[in-house]
RNA sequence: GGCCAGGUAGCUCAGUUGGUACGAGCGACCGACUGAAAAUCGGUAGGUCGGCGGUUCGACCCCGCCCCUGGCCA
């Protein structure tokens, strides 16, 4: 296949609960599209309810990659993630679709997306230096960070022992600096447009308490309760909105109410960090998530991209 | 109707032995972000300290009355 008909890839992005999922299947209706998974939690098996994954029978026949991809026991990766989901897209762009990434996980769309190179990890550096955090503090780990890496040092804040952690692998690992930026953005594949859902918060705000209502309708609770998603067994997935809530409702420490509360406020939250990761870049096309013009809108903006790029500029991935 | 406890940031509560609140957590808002990212972390804005009078140089803290909340007793 020439690289001038590789189809564009098309990323949804936005905010959860704006209507990503809804807009996305229009698109790869009309483009002949597959959909592909960029949500962190939504690789697990079993984590249904609580992620608001699509069931299969409203899939309306499109095909859906990396969804259940992990048992709840395994960690998720960007890393990891980045490699299938370039596989993902390469396999359907050699059948002649349009990949379609769906999800709201942004440094996940952008590791797809973008040139961005992760490197590398080891599990006992990693542990040696976390059972370090947990002895010496945040305090004198960034210490060391500075005098290991003084720029690094400066761009993270000392606070922050998770990432003065990696900092500290990656040095350990490949004996440079680490950079503790993100790099400019710069797609992968020049052939790549990215559309956000727009959507004012009072709206999204009341949508999300809505669909956590409905999550413990629909037996959040249960769900919770089956996946057992314990820290010391579930690293991961354990972190993701809703379960511990949920778990805390079902060990009678909470009521319900004060758990769907919760989840309501930890979903917002959520909602607008995502909604602060898309809305700074710059080559996001927004729609109006109410726009009844919306799917139109998008497949201009793919139309356009198609018709700028030369067979140079776009090759595969 | 009587007694007790309490009314301090949007919420839950600290606190001042009378000298114009170091308030805290949560929430809200803004931001950072390269292998857990639905994670991790930073910053900012919010209070006539229930109301009205009084005592005092000065009261959120003392006195009186009133209103509200919870509990106990009738």
């Amino acid at each position: 296949m020439s690289a001038e008909s590789h189809p564009v890839i098309v990323a949804i992005v936005g905010a959860t609960a704006s209507g990503k999922t809804g807009l996305s299947l229009d698109l790869a209706e009309r483009l002949g599209g597959e959909i592909v998974n960029t949500d962190a939690m939504q690789v697990y098996r079993g984590m249904d309810i609580g992620t608001a994954k699509l069931p299969p029978t409203e899939r309306r026949g499109i095909a859906h990659h990396l969804l259940d991809r992990l048992d709840v026991t395994e960690t998720a990766t960007v890393a990891d993630f980045q490699v299938w989901a370039r596989e993902a897209i390469a396999e359907i762009r050699a059948r002649g679709n349009t990949p379609v990434l769906v999800g709201g996980s942004a440094l996940y769309t952008r590791a797809i997306l973008d040139r961005f190179e992760f490197p590398g990890t080891d599990e006992s550096v990693r542990r040696e230096l976390e059972e370090e955090l947990a002895r010496a503090g945040h305090v004198a780990l960034h210490q060391r960070l500075r005098d290991l890496d003084a720029e690094a040092a400066a761009k993270i804040p000392r606070e922050n022992g998770r990432r003065i952690v990696r900092a500290l692998e990656v040095i350990a690992l490949t004996g440079r600096p680490y950079s503790a930026s993100l790099p400019t953005p710069t797609y992968a594949d020049p052939r790549t447009v990215q559309i956000g859902v727009d959507i004012d918060r009072p709206t999204l705000d009341a949508r999300i308490a809505t669909r956590v209502r409905q999550m413990y309708a629909d037996g959040l609770v249960e769900e919770a309760e089956r996946l057992d998603l314990r820290f010391e067994r579930a690293r991961t997935a354990s972190r993701a909105i809703g379960y511990h809530d949920a778990a805390a409702h079902l060990g009678g420490e909470i009521t319900r109410d004060e758990a769907i509360a919760r989840t309501q406020a930890a979903t917002r939250r959520f909602a607008r960090r995502q909604d602060g990761w898309f809305r700074k870049d710059p080559r996001v096309s927004w729609v109006r998530f109410d726009d009844p013009d919306r799917v139109e809108h998008a497949l201009r903006e793919v139309a356009a991209l198609d018709r700028s790029q030369t067979p140079e500029q776009g090759g595969p991935l």
